[in-house]
RNA sequence: GGCGAGGUAGCUCAGUCGGUUAGAGCGCAGGAUUCAUAACCCUGAGGUCACGAGUUCAACUCUCGUCCUCGCUACCA
């Protein structure tokens, strides 16, 4: 497989430039694809690792709306915070370029117009929602409204960040612009459309039979979205924060994010190229250029459907010859989020861990969701840092060195008789290199870590089965070999734990006073020179002590307890359930500084008492109340109105069991229009309130009343 | 509900074309040792391979069904 090819072009995941970088960013794609490239770079190969900054798009526009700044002064700030983080923590970027960098906007804007050129587009008119007060087009994100699946009424055009569930702004209840908090009007508008079914027959066959070797992830959500049929998605939309679609006709319309992004991989080579006076048209044009996306499972469909679907239409691109996306990485249980803050940020790690990279560069990879989703605990990080590190790798290096200064002053001995015990060292040493190699080849993270560690381990035998510190007395000329030995195996993994550890592989150097080696040279027992002189021992990892990840542990907790109350709204009651930490309540959100507030939903426009008496609101009791089949949300309920008995479905299976409704009073509202659900027909609704955490409650009447009673 | 990915030791994961007693690291227990950051090294305990059928001389592996987790998708008044 190397041999097709002359270079390697490996592009990690823009990071959205709307926050920091946290640890599970890193787990699935940074430091994957950095371990990747430093591999590739000791083996000598001509390789261009690129990323940078995703910076346009609405949440940016609303973030900078929020703080009342202008979108490029937030970009600016996050695009710094990452950036830097990044270098700290040592992925090795060839550039870190950024997509509002005029080199981006005029690469996206000349690849539209190639496809726009060749007539790729198709152009269509279509209604969207308007701000009539603010004179523009809203993007779905900026009009929220209530979700009709769960009712939480902060639910954005697009998606409904409480129950998840994908929304397209014509399904919201009572829309509204959150520029001018005026309800949109639909107007019809213009887009340019890229036509994917066009290429469904070439995606089969690049993909589904050249590709098999993909990663079954990736492979299978291919499939999916193919097998599925696959629709003409719009490339521009209506806004003021992008690349300008290049077309006199398209006024105040820029490229869609997601189109825009992936080509700034390409504006990021040619940002690298200018600096560095290189040509960036061999990376991305020739056919015997390798071409890797590291990335998380959400951006599978962009960088295996859409983007080579682009860059297939242009032409003069090579696609991607693999795409080795990882999984998503959990934090102490629950999923990553930046929003309810249960994170770990990297630019915060590195504050708090200094001089500590290489220890969670080494948890992450070890505990890599290569397969499946994983978990990241401070104890597992701790244990991984004080069991494996100190004591297998630093250890190892240390009673090398420090056996070494004790008994030549720190001067490699000459190398004599070779016995069982150093054949078979000198087997694994020669072994252990390539099995790292091969693992890495193939993107097995964990495995080519664990190869690596091997040969610590390797080392930590050698010594205890030979035992120098009693042959000192009795068989000194052995005891050279064996500390010859030792620091050859340390020599080698200086170069193999280099990818994973880089920062500790050079301290490594240092003190063996070793050059950086290429990959070709591991395996070998002498790299070494007999005679040479060490640098004085120093510690490659330090323990961490149980106090250091209580303290981390301690600061999610003040998270979840502030992310708790502020999900209790005001004037409620507290639920007991967080009855032993309410302690600690205040203390807790005064440090989770950085924590939403309760968020209560502004109130909705005005309206006339007129509008609300043609609301008919009538207290009801539920009757019977099953699932219904084939839906998970879905309850199907009968309910006596006192006008009738009806049958209501409500989408709320996931947080009553059907028994514990039955004979419950309810409030009704029963003039709604019916509406056909799942086959059957919805005959009016359940009332329900729901506080910020997104727990239901039935509203019903303080005491029994007849079926009927009207409410007003 | 549909599609995709998973479900193997307390934890994190391997397990190639079906083939003997299912492996590794960590954790745990015991031993040995003192050069080393009480670290290393050795030994051991611990698994109905989610569950149920089927194919086969033989199933963790293949087929069908069921359950559970995650993601995408549908339903959401």
């Amino acid at each position: 497989m190397t041999n097709r090819f002359q270079r390697h072009t490996i592009t990690a995941a823009l990071p959205y430039a709307n926050g920091p970088v946290h640890i599970g960013h890193l787990a699935g794609v940074y430091v994957p694809a950095d371990i990747y490239v430093r591999y590739l770079r000791s083996k000598g190969e001509d390789v261009l690792f690129v990323c940078g900054s995703d910076e346009h798009g609405v949440p940016i526009t609303i973030r900078a709306q929020k703080e009342g700044v202008s979108p490029q002064e937030v970009v600016d700030k996050y695009h710094a915070i990452i950036r830097d983080s990044f270098q700290q923590f040592g992925i090795s970027f060839d550039v870190y370029s950024r997509t509002s960098a005029p080199v981006h906007h005029q690469t996206a804007s000349e690849f539209f117009t190639n496809l726009h050129k060749k007539g790729v587009f198709e152009v269509k008119e279509s209604e969207q929602y308007y701000d009539e007060q603010a004179s523009q087009f809203l993007a779905d994100r900026y009009i929220k409204g209530t979700c009709p699946n769960c009712g939480y009424n902060e639910a954005y055009g697009d998606q409904c960040e409480r129950c998840g569930t994908s929304l397209s702004p014509s399904d919201l209840i009572d829309p509204r612009s959150m520029l001018s908090g005026a309800k949109p009007v639909l107007r019809t508008t213009t887009h340019w459309y890229l036509p994917l079914q066009d290429f469904e027959g070439w995606l089969r066959k690049w993909i589904l039979e050249d590709h098999k070797e993909w990663k079954p992830n990736v492979y299978g959500q291919c499939k999916s979205w193919i097998d599925q049929g696959l629709q003409a998605r719009a490339v521009t939309r209506d806004l003021d924060w992008g690349v300008p679609v290049p077309l006199p006709e398209a006024e105040g319309k820029v490229l869609y994010v997601w189109f825009d992004a992936p080509i700034g991989y390409i504006s990021a080579t040619k940002d690298w190229a200018e600096r560095h006076g290189k040509d960036w048209r061999p990376y991305w044009q020739q056919e015997d250029t390798r071409l890797l996306h590291f990335i998380g499972k959400d951006n599978i469909v962009f960088h295996c459907i859409i983007f080579p679907a682009m860059l297939k239409a242009h032409g003069a691109y090579t696609l991607p010859e693999n795409v080795p996306a990882n999984e998503f990485l959990n934090l102490e249980g629950n999923k990553i989020s930046t929003s309810r803050n249960w994170a770990v940020w990297l630019h915060e790690y590195l504050e708090a861990f200094t001089g500590k990279e290489d220890v969670l560069r080494y948890a992450l990879t070890a505990n890599a969701p290569e397969t499946k989703d994983n978990d990241f605990t401070w104890k597992d990080f701790q244990a991984k840092n004080n069991n494996e590190l100190v004591a297998i790798l630093g250890n190892f290096v240390n009673r090398a060195m420090v056996l070494t200064h004790k008994y030549y002053e720190g001067k490699l001995p000459e190398r004599g008789e070779i016995y069982s015990a150093e054949k078979e060292v000198l087997t694994q040493l020669s072994v252990l290199p390539g099995k790292v190699a091969d693992a890495l080849d193939n993107f097995r993270f964990r495995e080519g870590l664990a190869a690596m560690m091997e040969l610590a381990r390797l080392g930590n035998k050698y010594l205890a089965d030979t035992e120098p510190w009693k042959l000192i007395k009795e068989n000194p000329e052995r005891v050279k070999t064996i500390m010859n030995l030792s620091l050859q195996i340390a020599a080698n993994l200086t170069i193999v734990a280099a990818p994973f550890l880089p920062h500790t592989a050079e301290k490594l150097r240092n003190m063996l006073q070793l050059p950086l080696l290429s990959w070709q040279e591991a395996g070998r027992d002498d790299l070494l020179p007999a005679g040479a002189q060490l640098n004085p021992a120093e510690l490659l990892f330090q323990k961490i002590e149980d106090s250091v990840v209580e303290e981390q542990i301690q600061k999610l907790q003040n998270t979840k307890i502030a992310n708790e109350a502020a999900a209790a709204p005001a004037g409620t009651l507290a639920t007991p359930a967080s009855e032993g930490a309410a302690e600690g309540t205040a203390a807790a959100l005064a440090q989770a500084g950085n924590a939403p507030a309760a968020e209560v939903a502004p109130a909705k426009p005005e309206i006339v008492y007129d509008d609300f008496v043609k609301l008919d609101l009538r207290v009801g009791t539920v009757l019977s109340a099953e699932k219904m089949k084939k839906s998970k949300k879905l309850l199907k309920l009968l309910i006596d109105t006192g006008i009738d008995q009806r049958t209501i479905l409500s989408g709320i299976a996931q947080h009553f069991e059907p028994e514990q409704l039955v004979g419950q009073q309810v409030m009704v509202l029963v003039n709604l229009a019916p509406r056909p659900m799942m086959g059957e027909e919805s005959q009016g609704m359940v009332l329900l309130a729901e506080d910020a955490s997104g727990k239901l409650v039935l509203v019903k009447p303080e005491a029994k009343v007849n079926n009927g009673s009207s409410i007003s």
